[in-house]
DNA sequence: GGCATGACGT
DNA sequence: AGAGCCGTCATGCC
């Protein structure tokens, strides 16, 4: 799983040597006579795998939007007329690779296809679906692929009961298997009555093996057996359920585990009255989520996810609403608590005294025999001394068995003490939900078994075009050095100066006054500037006067800005540092600048743009004409020839694989405007440069700051003597321009920055 | 305020 | 070359 990588477990061998594909139009000109054989030679085979030229065309192809290699790699063209249907299944069976607008790019892999058969389809059909949209006769190397893959599906069960955990199989060969394993065997626990051995707990069920129903295309049916048979189980260790999971991974054991819960015919724990509202409408692709979840009448563990201001909380709630029982919610801080406390309100006919918050200054008390409880990853992993009200609440937590656990923002759970929460609480069933399902580490793919596969994806371009999400225009500004700055720049070994140096750069402040001049002034739109460095953040803000939020702002301070910038016309524009990453809900805003964004992770850059995604409003009848416009713009500021050019392309890179292309503008601002922007002079810029190269780690800090009246930023005159010299009046014409036209070098027309699949055509 | 933790980069 | 430790900026809990 893992949005696009991460995941090194490949299908079929992967040829590291092996060049890129030919693209698409040049092998529909070539001629196939070729034929794809059974029992071609080893040799031919390996070259058959990865050229496309000897794939044996169907007829129909045009109609047909898959073209499917023998190492695993499938390619679905977006224009096809079946496009949504086989997005549908794709996503389903395969790991996303890059999407770009005409051409997506996915991977088959064990883990992928082990999401496939959980998520209900069977062996059979994934292969006969993949041969009714695919171009060519099925590769045998795909085939034998997904068949070993999924012969193991479903043989296995993780089931709680009564806090207590058993491996179930009605094949007792299949668990003797699995107790060869060193991990797994030590995680057994034998019956209090038994000296330990050999035999198996047997019960009698009516067993259902996996069974669901999807709708993929036509006539596409999965059937559902029903047979009663012998249950065979043994229990193991709640502490080593991560462990034993692990150990039975496609990767490892291959038998997955099954977790799934039979929420309706559990009589054991106690129901909770809870209905969707009436009003609360899932949209097409939140239903498909929970269908994914839900498919076969029984709760999935899994992972959803949906971009930024798609309606997360709504799918997370409406999955409480169906399973109707006791369920625990996990957010990353208080403010998302809040939040979904009042999701909870908001979506579901939820009684107010069946849910409760649970954090340091809220302790809401836990009443009746079921609710949902909404606390932190933090206060369920606490290892410190807990208070005593809070003590008794979580042994509250720890002893239930919760219907639901929900998990948000999921991408943290594999951190080593948020992981514990899995543990720590007894769930039947898991959801995951996430906008970006990536890590800098290669810890994402736990998720695996920590949770369960992923049940669904978005592509966020086509919730663009649904509507659902903002159309963003995003664009990589390029600020060249000031001479001076760039020679200070060579001159430093040390990194953190560097970076202070290129977030200071006069170029870059300009770049970005002017930005923020044109969006509040020609377009009346709400802007939100973000600085990892801290010296760049009150530098900038000062001296542009504008409000600004960053870690030691106060909660209340907090507030007044924000509302100010919601409500009053007078603020357009505040300056985040990373606070705005996670902990800070501001729906208004519909236009990011970056100006400092050193470090090079690509889910903080997806999360910054997804503070502008729920961006409509006054913007969205502009898409109702038929011809899209953007409503929302992401600007990151680059200083070029320093370390930032590289570290935000590696920051793009998540963006760029959900299909977003940068444009690079190089001329801002005007030449024009010059003399309009603060350090037009070369004494200005020099007295920055000076102030930039005393910066020093210790003089951020509130008592370094005042606020004026306005709530604008200003700094201790005796700080900086010169930073309040230069105020000089704005105004003056602003450009248009800027968006289009000469000289400016689109990135997408840069061979070196296409996608591999493009790449020959511009060498 | 102190301590623990996360996610980056070096 | 890579793992692991530390630095920075953030949060949460007591």
């Amino acid at each position: 799983m893992a949005g696009g990588d991460g995941d090194r477990a490949r299908g079929p061998k992967r040829h590291k040597s092996s060049a890129p594909p030919k693209t698409i139009d040049e092998t529909a000109e070539l001629d196939y006579t070729d034929d794809v054989d059974d029992d071609v030679r080893d040799a031919d085979r390996e070259v058959k795998k990865r050229d496309f030229t000897k794939l044996e065309l169907k007829p129909d192809h045009a109609n047909r939007p898959l073209w499917a290699c023998a190492d695993g790699r499938i390619f679905l063209e977006t224009f096809s007329p079946l496009y949504k249907q086989a997005y549908d299944f794709l996503i389903a069976i395969a790991e996303p690779v890059c999407r770009p607008e005409s051409m997506h790019e996915y991977n088959l892999t064990p883990h992928s296809l082990y999401a496939a058969v959980s998520v209900g389809l069977e062996t059979s059909t994934i292969i006969s679906v993949m041969s009714k949209l695919s171009k060519t006769k099925l590769p045998r190397e795909i085939i034998d692929f997904i068949h070993a893959s999924t012969a193991n599906y479903g043989k296995v069960k993780l089931v709680l009961k009564k806090n207590r955990y058993f491996v179930e199989s009605p094949f007792p060969e299949v668990l003797q298997t699995l107790l060869k394993d060193d991990i797994i065997s030590r995680a057994r626990l034998y019956p209090e009555d038994s000296v330990g051995g050999p035999s198996f707990t047997v019960s009698k069920t009516a067993g259902e093996m996996a069974s669901g129903h999807e709708d993929l295309l036509d006539g596409m049916e999965l059937a559902a057996a029903t047979e009663d048979k012998e249950t065979h189980s043994f229990e193991i260790d709640p502490s080593q359920v991560e462990n034993v999971k692990q150990r039975c991974l496609p990767n490892a054991l291959n038998f997955p585990m099954l977790e799934e819960y039979d929420f309706r015919n559990d009589t054991v724990n106690p129901d909770l009255e809870m209905e969707l509202k009436p009003q609360a409408r899932p949209r097409p692709y939140q239903e498909k989520s929970l269908s994914k979840m839900f498919g076969n009448g029984r709760a999935r563990s899994g992972i959803i996810v949906l971009p930024c201001g798609a309606g997360k909380s709504l799918v997370g709630v409406s999955a409480a609403c169906r399973i109707k029982k006791s369920c625990l919610c996990l957010a990353t801080n208080a403010v998302s608590v809040d939040q979904w406390a009042f999701q909870f309100k908001l979506w579901s006919t939820i009684k107010d005294e069946h849910i409760s918050r649970f954090t340091s200054d809220n302790k809401e008390k836990f009443r009746g025999m079921a609710g949902v409880v909404v606390t932190t990853y933090n206060m369920v992993a606490f290892g410190g001394k807990r208070s005593e009200d809070s003590e008794k609440i979580i042994e509250e937590i720890r002893n239930r068995e919760w219907g639901l656990l929900l998990m948000d923002e999921v991408h943290v759970v594999p951190a080593h003490m948020f992981r514990k929460v899995i543990s720590i609480t007894k769930s039947h069933c898991k959801l995951g939900l996430t906008a970006t399902l990536v890590r800098e580490d290669e810890r994402i793919t736990d998720l695996n078994f920590l949770i369960g596969p992923k049940l669904y994806e978005a592509n966020w371009l086509d919730l663009v075009k649904g509507g659902f999400i903002a159309n963003v225009q995003c664009a990589e500004v390029w600020c060249p050095m000031t001479k001076e700055f760039f020679a200070e720049y060579l001159k430093k070994e040390n990194s953190k100066k560097k970076q202070v140096l290129y977030a200071m750069n006069p170029n870059k402040f300009r770049a970005c006054e002017f930005l923020i001049r044109f969006h509040e002034q020609q377009r009346g739109d709400k802007i939100i500037v973000f600085a990892d460095n801290l010296f760049a953040l009150t530098s900038y803000a000062m001296k542009l006067r504008k409000p600004m939020i960053y870690g030691s702002t106060s909660h209340v301070e907090r507030t007044r800005i924000l509302h100010q910038f919601k409500n009053s016309s007078d603020v357009n524009t505040i300056f985040l540092s990373k606070v705005g990453d996670n902990s800070i809900d501001i729906p208004e805003a519909n236009v990011i600048i970056q100006i400092s964004s050193h470090a090079g992770s690509r889910r903080q850059e997806a999360q910054r743009l997804g503070r502008i995604l729920r961006a409509k409003g006054k913007h969205q009848d502009r898409m109702a004409g038929g011809k899209e416009e953007y409503n929302a713009f992401f600007y990151s500021l680059v200083s070029t020839d320093t370390q930032e050019m590289y570290y935000s392309t590696k920051r793009q890179q998540f963006l760029v694989d959900q299909g977003y292309s940068f444009k690079v503008i190089t001329s801002l601002p005007p030449p024009e405007e010059l003399p309009n922007l603060k350090y037009y002079t070369l004494d200005d810029q020099l007295e920055l440069l000076a102030e930039s190269l005393n910066a020093r780690e210790d003089m951020i800090g509130v008592e370094h700051l005042e606020e004026d009246s306005d709530g604008k930023a200003l700094m201790k005159a005796r700080r900086f003597p010169g930073s309040m010299s230069a105020f000089s009046g704005s105004g003056g014409m602003l450009y248009m321009e800027y968006s289009t036209g000469k000289g400016k070098a689109k990135k997408t027309k840069d061979p070196s920055k296409r996608h591999h699949l493009f790449k020959k055509r511009y060498q």
